[in-house]
DNA sequence: TAAGATAAGAGGGACAT
DNA sequence: ATGTCAGTCTTATCTTA
């Protein structure tokens, strides 16, 4: 699976450094820039809804999810320059500096192994989610900026993780409820929640209203409804939307009801435990969802 | 058996104190 | 900071068709 020749010269063979890990040509001594392995291209389908024809690439040449954002070039220890000779005084001093602020690059101080353990995290949670490598790019831009800005302190990695995560999804209007991430990450809906608002509210975070739309073809997946079906709750939320019953109105409970709804008109037997279990909510809140939802269209 | 109704409890936002 | 209030969702239980 390894590449042993160079991509600038040709030739090889290419060693590993057993210091960064790094990859260089033991003919021309180019660098690699990637990590070998990270460096093919990895294809592979995300998310149940898509149904496999949605391929995203994993693998970014730089990506902020790596702590270090990719950039793991060393600087080496002797006082010589390029060409071999010594150093003077007043170079040394600069190279020492230098050096320290490399060294801080590397994880060496706790801002960014705290960092990369988040991300480690994030990356897990996402996967059992099955959400995009973009969300989890926004999950992990959301972390960083919480963590420069003091809003991490005092709690726990793992639920920030979640909750930048969390907040991904909302931002990039991938439909997944604090339920989901909840499960998936061990931690509370409860603190899930709450440090989500955290983050919210600490760093002005603008998040789109959540649109019950999204939510509708994941639960009609999940509880098995056929595609005319879908459509028409589509219809049945475009206009509860225009009568303005949705504000305030949990999407999910929302995108149920529209479904249930449908699905009767349809005349295909869900019963409203089918669906609310689909969307995992309670057979109570789809028929309040329900009951406003025709009263406001009179069916 | 499915659908509807009722009641109690939790958690959070808005607003006032 | 703390308390109250209205509104929402959830769980449990009972009734109705």
């Amino acid at each position: 699976m390894r590449a042993d020749k160079c991509p600038r010269c040709g030739k090889g063979p290419l060693a590993e450094d057993a210091n960064t890990g790094e990859f260089y040509c033991t003919n021309c001594g180019y660098v690699m820039k990637e990590k070998l392995e990270e460096t093919r291209p990895e294809w592979r389908s995300f998310g149940e809804e898509q149904g496999g024809e949605n391929r995203a690439r994993t693998g970014m040449p730089t990506s902020i999810t790596s702590f270090d954002m990719g950039l793991s070039t060393v600087i080496g220890s002797s006082n010589r320059d390029a060409s071999g000779s010594s150093l003077s005084g007043a170079m040394k001093h600069t190279m020492d500096r230098v050096r320290v602020w490399d060294k801080r690059s590397q994880a060496a101080n706790s801002f960014d192994r705290n960092l990369r353990q988040a991300f480690n995290e994030m990356k897990m949670f996402a996967e059992k989610l099955a959400v995009r490598d973009e969300v989890i790019e926004r999950a992990a831009y959301i972390y960083r900026k919480a963590v420069e800005r003091g809003v991490t302190r005092g709690r726990s990695i793992i639920q920030i993780s979640a909750a930048s995560l969390y907040a991904a999804c909302r931002d990039m209007e991938v439909p997944r409820t604090l339920k989901d991430v909840a499960a998936v990450s061990n931690v509370s809906k409860k603190d899930l929640a709450r440090s989500y608002r955290i983050l919210v509210r600490e760093m002005d975070l603008q998040m789109p209203v959540p649109d019950p739309i999204k939510s509708v073809s994941r639960i009609a997946s999940r509880a098995t409804v056929g595609e005319k079906t879908k459509r028409r709750a589509l219809e049945i939320l475009t206009k509860a939307h225009q009568k303005e019953i949705v504000a305030g109105k949990d999407p999910m409970g929302l995108a149920a009801a529209a479904l249930y709804v449908a699905s009767t008109l349809e005349g295909n037997g869900k019963t409203q435990k089918d669906i609310a279990d689909a969307a995992s909510i309670t057979e109570v809140t789809l028929r309040n969802r329900y009951k406003g939802l025709r009263q406001a269209l009179g069916i």
